[in-house]
DNA sequence: TATATCTTGTGAAATCATTCACAAGCTCGC
DNA sequence: GCGAGCTTGTGAATGATTTCACAAGATATA
């Protein structure tokens, strides 16, 4: 299979929640000049994007709304539910532990670990924070398949090492360092200081 | 000036971090094979990011730690402190709030908005939470630079459309919405949902 | 059935970003 | 002061992504 770019997958993730806007408000066909202007790109990149995985569309008419929100999903891998646990149960953790949104598009937070033992055996939505040391093995016994890291950047590399090991394949990481994963690891970052310089760039860069 | 793209911006605010780090480590010199090392790049491109702004580094002997560290801080705009506010203090707002990094780095958030009277009024660090409605002239009166919208979706837009108009040109938006936004007026999206999706993608799509 | 009107899917062209490759500058050791 | 050894800065080459432009399929209407 060709390779799919970065911003190509983002854009589809994109005109996924375009899709089931509209769904939502009762549209059964939508042309890409359509999902082009609610994501701000052009019709012929959203052709483009949905093109490198088939023909989903019907000339004159545009995209079933329904079929081609299936067909995205399948796509994204999101037609089904994914196991993820989350490690660091501090302020960004237990925020995004919260969160219902993830659930509902799919992911859910079935496990948290931290170090801290004034935080182990807390309860957070159902879910009762577990030890450090206990990580490894219930990643494995519970098959967790993605983990949000959210710990303090010096603990970082050492808990993402071992939790490659427990045989995780993809994690969001939060903490502001450049980590490395074996080729095989899926790895997204969540960099905000790195997003206020990017503004700060805009403002200044004139 | 010529146009520079985003992902060199967000490599310089890396290479920033990593020469911080090379100052705390005592190295007085870098070179770009260095940077790009911490980078996950290439030195040429790190030497391509840094021609954009000017020539800094000496043949044969690399970057002066100091001097470029000072160069990219100038360019970023971060040899500043820039005013911040955060409109919305719920739960990833308050983890926000409370996060140190951003002061050390030149953000602080000196103000803080919300609908919610239950919590107008309380102390977040020194700071109060003020009534949505205070938002338009305090934003004006305290000069603030940059917003953090951490809202709802659904109100999301009609925050920004107020912030815009207090004259605000650099926005970091966690709602999961497209926002529309003047030309001039800088946005990013933090959009979680969509950073998992991309990792389900990478599990599926082989 | 013919015609007018849409909108897709896709090669080709244009634009944008990264990598290559090397002349030229600087340092160090002798 | 000279040669060896690095490392920069940058055109040129390559690679990737986006935009253009249009033939062809689908629908609606008469
Ligand atoms: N709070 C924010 O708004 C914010 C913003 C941007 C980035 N971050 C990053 O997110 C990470 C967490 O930030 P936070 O503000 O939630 O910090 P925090 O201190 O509130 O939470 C960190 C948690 O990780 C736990 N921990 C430490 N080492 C651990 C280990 N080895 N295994 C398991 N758990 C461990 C701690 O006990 C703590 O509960 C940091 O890397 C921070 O830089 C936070
Ligand atoms: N919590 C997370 O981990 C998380 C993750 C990803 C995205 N988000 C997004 O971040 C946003 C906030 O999420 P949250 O979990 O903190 O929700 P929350 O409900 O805890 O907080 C939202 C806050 O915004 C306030 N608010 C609502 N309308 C307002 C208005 N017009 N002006 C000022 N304040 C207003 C509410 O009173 C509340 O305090 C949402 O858009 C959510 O989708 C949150």
């Amino acid at each position: 299979m060709k390779k799919i770019s970065d911003s190509a997958v983002r854009r589809l993730a994109l005109y996924q929640r375009f899709l089931q806007e509209a769904a939502d408000a009762g549209l059964d066909t939508i042309s890409s000049g359509d999902l082009a202007e609610r994501g701000g790109t052009t019709s012929a990149q959203v052709r483009k994007d949905l093109s490198l995985f088939g023909s989903f569309g019907k000339r004159g008419l545009g995209y079933e709304v329904q079929e081609l929100l299936r067909e995205i999903r399948e796509i994204l891998g999101v037609d089904r539910t994914w196991k993820v646990a989350l490690v660091g149960a501090g302020k960004i953790g237990s925020a995004l532990f919260s969160y219902r949104d993830f659930q509902k598009r799919g992911f859910r937070i079935s496990a948290a670990f931290d170090s801290d033992p004034a935080k182990v055996g807390s309860d957070m939505g159902g879910v009762t924070v577990r030890a450090d040391e206990e990580m490894d093995r219930r990643l494995r016994d519970e098959g967790i398949e993605m983990v949000i890291v959210a710990v303090p950047a010096e603990a970082a590399q050492a808990v993402v090492d071992r939790v490659v090991n427990a045989g995780v394949r993809a994690i969001l990481n939060f903490a502001p360092v450049r980590l490395r994963v074996p080729r095989g690891v899926a790895l997204r970052n969540v960099d905000l200081t790195l997003e206020l310089e990017g503004l700060s760039f805009a403002l200044t860069g004139r």
